[in-house]
DNA sequence: AGCGGGACCTGTGGGC
DNA sequence: TGCCCACAGGTCCCGC
């Protein structure tokens, strides 16, 4: 699923219930949705929320003593959650009943002491949580060498980036170029840009970068707008759907009409993935 | 260096 | 109904 406009809806949505709220503990069910970097979990316990944020595809749980300990280095200053395809993020009621696909209930206590629960559901358990200090965060590959967000991209910037034989599609799916970018909003972006998706990234003009730098950024908004994509999985921390997928031009509608043109969009394998797009508006 | 393909998992939908 | 195959919002790792 979640790509950076599901992964900010859900950031949106859960934000507001959680900030000073404390760990009180932590049930992993799934051994492998912990990250082999993170530290244990039961780390977690009496450390307080001060903020929700969001790297690329990352949720990003802000963390502080509750207590006045002695400030150090090795202290978890971030519960980092990644929902790779089918993660969910969702809040409970103490004591709900677990999901098929719960992989870690997080429990605390909200700023009245009231407690409360942070599921992480997970059908296919590609997803991670990683309890980490900023050691084990500089040790992170994803983390150290992300590309920048796509709201702060400038298109000299992503020019010199898109370097390479690589396809363009391959390239704005590499997270080092640029964060937050999965299999939807590359599809849409391309066309919404009318670049071919199969182009080697390293021949896009100035002038066609800056119409797929203000594409990215536009479908983005649009998709951040509209609650991100639901397609089969997805939902916010409330439950709710997407709507996005409403918007979709061409991703999911190989052999269907272009909406610019009418011609028959085309669908292909690249790089493994599905990937829509017209003939005659994509050049 | 850069690619393609497979691995990691579970579920769903289509074809027979 | 049921079996089998293809495919699914993402990364990582391996071998060519």
């Amino acid at each position: 699923m979640p790509e950076l406009p599901e992964v900010e809806t859900v950031r949106r949505s859960l934000e507001p219930r959680i900030l000073g709220s404390h760990f009180t503990g932590a049930n992993l069910l799934r051994d492998s949705a912990l990250h082999p970097l993170s530290l244990p979990l039961k780390q977690l316990t009496g450390l307080r929320i001060d903020q929700l944020k969001r790297r690329g595809k990352l949720l990003l749980f802000s963390l502080s003593a509750q207590e006045l300990t002695r400030k150090e280095e090795s202290l978890p200053s971030f519960l980092v959650i990644h929902l790779r395809m089918t993660g969910r993020i969702l809040t409970a009621e103490a004591n709900a009943r677990l999901g098929k696909h719960t992989r870690c209930v997080f429990s605390l206590l909200n700023s009245h002491e009231k407690p409360f629960q942070i599921f992480f559901d997970d059908i296919r358990t590609f997803g991670k949580i990683l309890l980490a200090n900023q050691q084990i965060l500089q040790n992170w590959d994803l983390w150290l060498n992300m590309g920048p967000e796509p709201f702060e991209l400038e298109a000299g910037d992503l020019k010199k980036r898109l370097k390479g034989q690589k396809s363009l599609k391959t390239a704005l799916l590499d997270q080092h170029i640029v964060a937050g970018i999965g299999n939807i909003y590359a599809d849409e972006a391309l066309f919404a840009a009318g670049l071919d998706p199969f182009r080697p990234a390293g021949s896009i003009s100035d002038v066609e970068a800056e119409n797929l730098t203000e594409a990215i950024k536009r479908i983005l908004r649009n998709a951040i707008e509209q609650g991100g994509s639901s397609i089969r999985d997805y939902l916010d921390a409330d439950g709710k759907k997407g709507n996005f997928q409403k918007s979709f031009a061409v991703y999911g509608r190989g052999g269907q009409n272009c909406p610019k043109c009418g011609g028959i969009l085309e669908k292909k394998r690249l790089g493994g993935r599905a990937t829509v797009f017209c003939l005659k508006c994509q050049k």
